[in-house]
DNA sequence: TGTCACGGTGAGTCCACTGA
DNA sequence: TCAGTGGACTCACCGTGACA
């Protein structure tokens, strides 16, 4: 595409094609020189203005991939000359960019008070509600300690005292009615004013939100950390495999699987490189090969249906499933006495599927399943002893339970999940999405800022989520995970290498073992009959108990302002 | 039951690099 | 040139498990 030769208006459809938001931001700053070139030959403001005037059906289409226009950047260097002679020139001055930022929030961040009065009293909208998405000019003033809080206080109060009487001659019909949550009730943008950011981020970004919103209530109180399905994917994958890492996955992964890459240190290093797909990989290729192992042994059991009752289940329901069913229960059930039988069940039947579960209730974008397995994710990291990630996804749970259930609500609405190309099971959670196509944009966009003034322009815009979502509509900008190529065989091979391990150790035969037995991996070398560490037995129930006598404190430490 | 080793966390520090 | 960033590293603290 020659996107030098289309117009402005042909190539915003076309925005989030990489040489296309180049080729807005380079017309937008060819435009915004040119009149900064022209700003500084002219002397006079009277000429000025008149000469910009000239040139207002040039700029007045200038927007940048973010949505500034030449205001916003005249705003941005500081350039107050300009900026007024814009306006005089007919530059709309409320147009609000990509992230919701106007000329005047921009103007205050920038401690510029001769431009925000200039913009104030030339009619820049002052009123919280235009800022729903992020700080307002008075809370901007404020955490600055601007000079003009008290100009901006009087002009917001002027305008409500006129917008007030203008309202009893409209009275608005509000019905007493309580709050329904039916959906077009809570899509109802005035249900929600600014109620809620949610911030997504990793581990780092949990910690400072919450740390901001409960050190200024006031100010970031209206934050909240979003943690990521993406970063708790890992942390989950992490910590099933840590269970099951001493009992044998550590072991098989290395020796049976043969795969170098993984291993305890890329389960901690997950994010890193290619170790996300890989762990996860290797996690599922094992359960099914244990499943495999387990379900032969059902079947050489005294508990495998006979021929007899496979047949009478079929002339009654048309399938086996029932007795095949309720005979493997019966199985597990009698051989729970034994150790290993126990913890690699467990593993089997619990613990990595919980991993699958999470996986494909993102990619089919499920809201009501993905939370369900946050529900159950705390017990396992605080029995592993990961108390950061217990925080985090209590942190979560608490919010959509208590704390913001409303703006959560909106959240499953949306299936908290990212669905570009409108195709079945191919979501990203959010944070996923957010790595690769947010993260990335909004350095670019804030670059030279420090961590604060990021966090006070961007206030992680649900704006900016909308408009990246159209910036990121190509089919190219879908292919986020660039994966290799698999060179290895197929990974049918490998788990039948681990059923075969799992048959060979007897894993699903109940010898009445009294403890699970440790295996050797990498540099670790055992004495023998090394048993397994008791945090990796039963670790739901040991962690639902920990936790529950954890929870209180928690409440505390991340909540202090609601448990006051 | 007390002691010790170990591992995880989080605050703090250092330093190379970047951009104004 | 200098302020700010972010990764690498250190260290104190704490909880857990092994062992005497």
């Amino acid at each position: 595409m020659q996107v030098e030769r289309l117009s402005w208006s042909e190539l915003v459809p076309h925005i989030g094609i990489e040489e296309v938001n180049d080729e807005l931001d380079k017309r937008t700053t060819r435009i915004f020189d040119d009149l900064r070139q022209v700003a500084s030959v002219c002397n006079e403001d009277g000429t000025l203005i008149v000469r910009l005037k000239a040139r207002k059906n040039e700029f007045i289409l200038a927007r940048d991939q973010y949505l500034r226009t030449v205001l916003h950047l005249a705003a941005g260097i500081g350039h107050t000359r300009l900026l007024k002679c814009l306006v005089h020139a007919g530059a709309p001055i409320n147009v609000r960019d990509g992230i919701g930022q106007t000329a005047l929030t921009i103007s205050l961040h920038k401690n510029n008070d001769a431009a925000s009065v200039f913009l104030i009293e030339s009619g820049a909208c002052v009123q919280e509600y235009y800022y729903e998405n992020t700080v307002s000019p008075l809370a901007i003033a404020k955490l600055h300690k601007n000079d003009i809080v008290e100009f901006l206080e009087k002009r917001i109060g002027d305008e409500k005292r006129v917008l007030d009487h203008v309202s009893k001659f409209f009275p608005k019909k509000i019905s007493g009615s309580p709050v329904d949550m039916n959906v077009d009730h809570v899509n109802h943008k005035e249900n929600f004013s600014r109620a809620l950011n949610i911030n997504i981020g990793d581990q780092k970004n949990t910690v400072t939100v919450i740390g901001c919103a409960n050190a200024c209530p006031d100010i970031y109180g209206c934050h909240t950390p979003g943690t990521g399905d993406f970063h708790n994917r890992g942390y989950l994958n992490e910590t099933v495999a840590r269970i099951g890492g001493q009992g044998g996955f550590w072991h098989v992964v290395e020796n049976v699987m043969k795969r170098p890459t993984v291993n305890p240190t890329s389960f901690k290093q997950k994010f890193k490189d290619n170790n996300y797909n890989n762990n996860e990989e290797a996690l599922y290729d094992y359960e099914d090969g244990l499943s495999i192992a387990m379900i032969k042994e059902f079947e050489k059991s005294s508990f495998f249906p006979s021929k007899s009752d496979l047949a009478s289940c079929l002339l009654k329901t048309g399938n086996h499933n029932n007795v095949l069913l309720s005979k493997f229960k019966e199985w597990q059930e009698s051989s729970k006495g034994d150790a290993i039988f126990n913890y690699q069940v467990n593993l089997v039947n619990d613990l990595i599927p919980l991993s699958r579960w999470y996986k494909e209730s993102i990619r089919n974008g499920n809201g009501h399943a993905i939370e369900a397995v946050w529900m159950l994710c705390p017990e396992l990291y605080a029995q592993i002893g990961k108390t950061n990630y217990r925080d985090e996804s209590l942190i979560h749970i608490v919010n959509f339970a208590t704390k913001w259930p409303l703006a959560y609500r909106k959240l499953f609405q949306r299936n908290r999940t990212v669905n570009i190309e409108g195709i079945q099971g191919k979501q990203l959670a959010d944070d996923e999405w957010v790595e690769d196509h947010l993260v990335y944009p909004v350095k670019k966009y804030a670059k030279g800022q420090t961590s604060f003034s990021v966090l006070e322009m961007m206030s992680c815009s649900s704006n900016l989520l909308e408009l990246d979502r159209k910036m990121y509509k190509s089919r190219e900008a879908f292919n986020i995970h660039r994966t290799r190529r698999h060179c290895t065989p197929p990974s049918l091979y490998d788990q039948l290498k681990v059923a075969q391990f799992a048959s060979k150790e007897e894993w699903f035969v109940d010898k009445g073992h009294p403890v699970v037995y440790k295996y050797a991996w990498g540099e670790n070398t055992l004495k023998g009959g090394e048993a397994v560490s008791s945090r990796s037995i039963d670790a739901r129930t040991k962690g639902k108990e920990k936790l529950q006598l954890e929870f209180l404190s928690f409440l505390h430490r991340k909540f202090p302002n609601e448990m006051k």
